[in-house]
DNA sequence: CGTATGCTCAAACGATCGTTTGAACCGGCC
DNA sequence: GGCCGGTTCAAACGATCGTTTGAGCATACG
């Protein structure tokens, strides 16, 4: 029982990038082989060796692709509202999730998602120095904002709420919870009520007393 | 570049049931094989189908032997508190992460922590079902004592929040996040500070207006 | 036309995977 | 001693993995 062609358009770099995407949301890194992979993309199995060079490689570009244009549109968001004297939390936290909400009008964007949460799961060392190396200047950013909006709170304690809100916000926009939409609630109407719940509870966990 | 040998005491079964959870938290189900296993818990390869019958079945029974005694605590220590008139969000929220925290007394306990989370990762059927199936009763408990604490909260409401706080949860528990133990810090103190951060955190999340 | 370049293809490579096999070993019991 | 159920062992099985190879094809340029 495996998986169905995925994609028929597109240049064979792209083909493959969608598949990859679909597969290891489905299976995980190890667990989506290069066969299943090619088959689902509808491309020969050496063509990820010949564009990629690997398939850690592959990986890699995974997700740049994604993160290039999430994390510019998050800090264009943040730029919106940093520093200006009437922000709130909450808009610090809208320009953090809305752009990974919009990501899910794309054709599999909302698998993207997953597929980050498992590279969270994954302690790979070398999967998480990628990430934190490329990306990690938008968290600092981010941080950096949280701090202006939560004075009374020092360092440890902020680090500490900012990465509980991460975990509850990896959890619930991967899907992984309990949590499943109904079949009379649009995709796109459950993911903006996902966003209004988590902002509110980041809301309360990030400024309790 | 191996693991070294984890265990060299013990019955041939419970060397591979503990060497399982340290390579299973480390490397993930797939990335863990069994000879690596083998060979850190010190026993033959063939010990694995002999006493287990399936790589699959070692899984569940590494799931199993942390769970039965986690899940039985958790429900002990919620059956002290459960429908007192004086009971708090804390008390609740203490019965659930306590014997979380006292696992990791245990050698290699606060390692199952890891192999828990990676298991929500894993979007495997059979496992989640698995674990749906044998502890699904202990998440149903704990709810229906939060809803008698919350009883402004109408069921939808108290789901996504519940769900959000084990996101953070897991997160926080299994070390994922970027808070770590400083090295002047014991490994149960360490704990113990997660634990207060973490139910101040799920209290405003569940609780805010 | 000839050739160079970029890409695709079927086939094979060596490595590693989970599992099975059958002999060897071991304690306790008749 | 002789046998026996439980356990361990080295060795092998077939399957699948990521990667490499070299021929084949198409398009572009001299």
């Amino acid at each position: 029982m495996d998986a169905l062609l995925v994609n028929s358009s597109g240049s064979t770099k792209e083909r493959i990038l969608g598949a990859a995407e679909v597969l290891f949301a489905q299976r995980g890194f190890d667990g989506a082989s290069l066969r299943q992979l090619t088959t689902a993309a509808g491309v020969n199995l050496a063509a990820v060796n010949y564009h990629f060079g690997s398939k850690e490689k592959l990986v890699e570009e995974v997700f740049r692709r994604r993160l290039d244009a999430l994390n510019a549109s998050r800090l264009a968001a943040l730029a919106r509202v940093a520093g200006a004297p009437e922000t709130t939390l909450e808009d610090v936290l809208e320009a953090y999730i809305r752009p990974a909400l919009d990501l899910s009008h794309d054709d599999n964007g909302s698998l993207f998602m997953r597929v980050l949460a498992r590279a969270f799961a994954e302690h790979d060392d070398t999967l998480r120095r990628f990430l934190s190396e490329n990306y990690g200047h938008v968290m600092r950013q981010f941080t950096a904002e949280f701090a202006r909006l939560l004075p009374q709170l020092d360092k440890p304690e902020l680090y500490w709420r900012i990465d509980l809100v991460t975990g509850a916000l990896t959890h619930a926009m991967s899907g992984f919870g309990m949590i499943q939409r109904k079949s009379d609630v649009s995709e796109r109407a459950h993911r903006e009520q996902t966003a209004q719940h988590l902002i509110r509870f980041a809301v309360a966990g990030l400024s309790h007393p």
